[in-house]
DNA sequence: TATTAAAGTTCCTAATTTTGTACTTTATAG
DNA sequence: CTATAAAGTACAAAATTAGGAACTTTAATA
């Protein structure tokens, strides 16, 4: 499944019920899964439509013991190598942008390098 | 790092935390991202403290080109094992939980087959 | 097929988030 | 060190979500 070609709503949804299905693997109600996770069952509902504050989608994924599964989603993060080479010492806290230098104020305000 | 032992709070926090990491190394601004994602910036920058909606986190990570590695953290549904066995044809949409054959109406609601 | 508990819907209120603009602080290029 | 753009804060209004209880629909067991 091609979860990129997806839009944001889409996506969010088929995440809710990836959880659904982990639940129900699980097999416990969206009852127990509220109370083990301290939410109301109408987060349980709704978190599974895709349609939650990230936080509580959190605690329903502690509550189901998914939470180490997302290292493999957003691995802690790494120096890119572009950066690497840039930095000498500290590490970047803001997105650098070109200086305005002096003329040139070319339309283009980035993708310069692409990500990594 | 053990995601499994944290608040729901502050597992939200953390992935805040790499998806602004995950900004940093494609060197965009929160106002580029924002733009990018259709989002406000005042999203981007909750939503690195861990505060968003899942649809607009959603958004973040398709602006990023993130998406697809949400493969590996709830990775598509599978049926589990224990379900195989009881389930012969169609597939679970609820989760079972005892009937309440005749008496013994005893304290426990669950925890009978541990999840998968 | 009948029973019954899980799942979904509804309503109203309370709480929180999101918007948008403006202003302050601060990292970083030069 | 200085200039400047990125990041963070603030505030009020608008929008959306969350809480809780009651009720309806429906999957699954016996």
């Amino acid at each position: 499944m091609q979860l990129s070609h997806l839009s944001p709503a889409a996506l969010a949804e088929e995440l809710g019920q990836r959880l659904k299905q982990a639940r129900l693997n699980a097999n416990i109600t969206q009852a127990e899964l509220a109370k083990r996770a301290g939410v109301s069952r109408k987060i349980v509902l709704s978190a599974e439509k895709g349609q939650v504050q990230l936080e509580n989608f959190a605690a329903l994924l502690l509550a189901l013991g998914l939470a180490e599964q997302l290292n493999n989603f957003i691995p802690k993060p790494q120096i890119s190598p572009i950066q690497l080479q840039k930095l000498q010492g500290k590490k970047r806290e803001r997105a650098s942008g070109r200086r305005a230098s002096s003329s040139q104020p070319s339309g283009k305000t980035d993708e310069g390098e692409p990500s990594w």
